[in-house]
DNA sequence: GTTAGCATGTAAGGAGTTACATGATTTT
DNA sequence: AAAATCATGTAACTCCTTACATGCTAAC
């Protein structure tokens, strides 16, 4: 019940293994590509989680016996991993969560990363969860603000508009991305997200 | 030189006191107003630093005893601290640097926070060095989208064209900020920032 | 020939949260 | 009378990074 950032790691991997089997240093690139520079996972972080994936029974590790066809070169041996049974069992269940650990701030992008994975209620439902959780943010910030608005200097106050504004932007776009979904739910019943260009953009 | 959390909790703290003497509670709500929400401070950091800054001779903590005219209740006592003319000094020193420290994710914000105990020329130097991190970024992300565009899905590809965007804005924020520090530099040697309305919103 | 990238791991340590402990006061 | 808020602290624990250890291959 835990949901910390070890929990967003497993997801991620879980997520990228079931779209096909890596090897540890390769899994790496595609995580931090995924999560942003920013929000990076060390090996010191990665290695162990893989490890505990294996002995929970989610991943299986094979020793790749270097680069297959045009090599008898000896390229030190890559573990490749996979998920097993029990491995895709969990990601299903992990995808069809869409409580409050689903929409925070640490994991609501690993979830929105495998929507394509997600089905379609579990999306609209975590997509709204996501939506209500910025604006009750937006009240508490904009309330404290009024109590304090006077005694605050002006960098100070930029700082708190610029930062009012990002979230302000986020409920826009996931405005446009619930209305996709519902109006998916009535027409096409599934397919990627329709490109909103020009709807929060100059 | 170390350029973590607890720097940004000490230079809050430096910086709060110096508006004003507080104790641990009012400068813990305080500080998660400036900081936002998010990345907020636990008691279990906030107070174990003071006791350190203590150590250090930054700042003395006084016991108030109690709320000082119309109460004869015993309210609890407080202990309100204030910066020692060391702790001051500390305050300049850290708000007089312009490294990398201060631009980073981590640190930016606070650095913001306290421009208007800034002087003209460090501001600007945070700011353009901000800039060219965000910039920096950005080059990289686009680069190694270039380079995997092919097998991502519309949710990861409308998660990673949200990521751009928001940091192109902060990007185009701080060129209004830039421009604005560059202005006041030829006309008003000094005060807060001008209003920008306009400039980034709708 | 040396730097950079590929590849896998471990150990130690830092940083911060959660939970606990305690108790008064204000609001509902 | 209960619940929330004020107020200060500590201890244990979790999580993650840094630094280390190892060694191969490709590029400059």
């Amino acid at each position: 019940m835990a949901r910390s950032r070890s929990d967003v790691l497993e997801t991620a991997i879980l997520g990228l293994l079931n779209e096909s089997p890596l090897h540890g240093y390769e899994l790496r690139k595609r995580l931090n590509l995924l999560l942003g520079s920013f929000r990076a996972f060390s090996y010191g972080s990665l290695y162990p989680a893989l490890k505990a994936m294996v002995t929970h029974g989610y991943i299986v590790g094979t020793e790749s016996p270097t680069t297959p066809p045009h090599a008898l070169s000896g390229k030190r041996a890559r573990i490749v991993y996979q998920l097993t049974a029990e491995g895709k069992e969990r990601l299903q269940t992990v995808l069809a969560t869409s409580g409050p650990a689903a929409w925070e701030d640490e994991s609501f992008d690993v979830r929105f990363a495998f929507f394509a994975q997600t089905d379609a209620e579990t999306r609209l439902r975590i997509l709204e969860g996501r939506r209500s959780r910025l604006t009750e943010r937006l009240e508490s910030v904009k309330e404290s603000a009024a109590r304090t608005r006077e005694r605050l200097d002006e960098y100070t106050l930029e700082l708190q508009r610029h930062g009012l504004e990002q979230v302000e932007r986020e409920v826009r776009w996931l405005d446009g991305l619930i209305t996709t979904e519902r109006d998916r739910r009535r027409t096409r019943p599934s397919s990627g997200p329709e490109n909103r260009h020009g709807q929060d953009n100059h």
